[in-house]
DNA sequence: CAATAAATATACAAATCTGTATATTTTTAA
DNA sequence: TTAAAAATATACAGATTTGTATATTTATTG
């Protein structure tokens, strides 16, 4: 990818998690990132074009930083979910941490016709597909019904802290989820 | 209050949930509620005074929907917590819910010092705060724990059903909740 | 009816928004 | 060095934004 294309997007990253989306022009992110707006047209087509990368960027970003943290860090099925806590709090409680970009993205985008709304609740389904595949490797009967309660608690906590930072909300929904899941394990 | 100052606040909750608040401007509103801008002004100061309104009444009509809610149905300070989720769950399956107010407010308003995001924390840490207080009638040890794991569960079940209605969010809430209340009572 | 208040119609200022047209400069590659 | 590509500078169109100024009309009240 062009490198300019590359600082683009990650300009346009960093001023809508801190502005909003809908709150910061395409003057700014090509002031901010130092080129001007036929070359952020040339690589996108529109602003919503650029929109619907940034989100799809974001989300492989998390995708791929979880999945690695997996790798290196845990072998045991059993283990994973406990582990996965773990993660999100260190994702969350992370300094440039401002907000998970979906749930964010939906809230301005409401309307479910909305290619950005879609995208977003896109993106929250598979994120609670992957927590379902997780609860499926660890035993767990109703793996559909962990995996939804177990995203409520993440987004929850990810929301809180977006609305507070260091509000500790990760903290207690690792304590929620353990209850959970082992209550889901009796079962 | 004036029946067209009423009129204009309504409108503008209507519009602000279903195309979200930056997206919709005065004029829209006043179209909408069939006034001028003039009248609109007239009654606020600015349109993020309108916004600050809006989210207080939406918040004032949340609290005494369930405090109704609690006086005609339960006296029990055990059963609260758990009827709580239904009185959630009749909330926001109710066809016209567009997502709670202050949850959408502050991904559209990040700046933590922006006067529209403090309120809606303000907001959320009042809901919080009302948990504590059925978990502490109920005789819970932790309050400030299981309210805030509640209040994730619920922000979470609200995030997931503006998201895509019918998602049948809240039913899993519930669940989870009763394992978390069983759980609290029992430390 | 007359005086006061409320609401409307209309127009506009000034800023901002997305997106494009045109021409020039810089970089890359043959 | 020369031709092709990439990036920039600049300007602008057209729509939309919040907020105001002015004048007119409608309602209310004494």
């Amino acid at each position: 990818m062009s490198p300019l294309r590359a600082k683009i997007l990650s300009v346009a990253t960093d001023l809508f998690q801190t502005r909003g989306i809908n709150s910061t022009g395409v003057d700014t992110i090509v002031a901010v990132a130092g080129t001007t707006k036929m070359t952020l047209y040339k690589y996108f087509h529109s602003k919503e074009d650029l929109i619907l990368e940034v989100l799809q960027q974001g989300h492989q970003d998390f995708q791929s930083w979880l999945q690695q943290k997996f790798e290196t860090n845990t072998k045991k099925p059993a283990e994973k979910l406990q582990k996965l806590f773990d993660f999100i709090e260190e994702w969350v409680t992370s300094p440039d941490f401002r907000g998970m970009a979906f749930l964010k993205a939906s809230a301005e985008f409401p309307n479910e016709e909305n290619p950005v709304h879609r995208l977003s609740a896109e993106q929250s389904r598979q994120f609670r597909q992957f927590l379902a595949s997780l609860a499926t490797e660890a035993g767990i009967q109703d793996t559909e019904g962990l995996a939804l309660q177990l995203s409520l608690l993440i987004e929850g906590a990810m929301q809180a802290e977006q609305m507070k930072r260091g509000s500790g909300a990760v903290k207690y929904a690792k304590k929620a989820a353990k209850v959970l899941i082992d209550n889901a394990l009796k079962s």
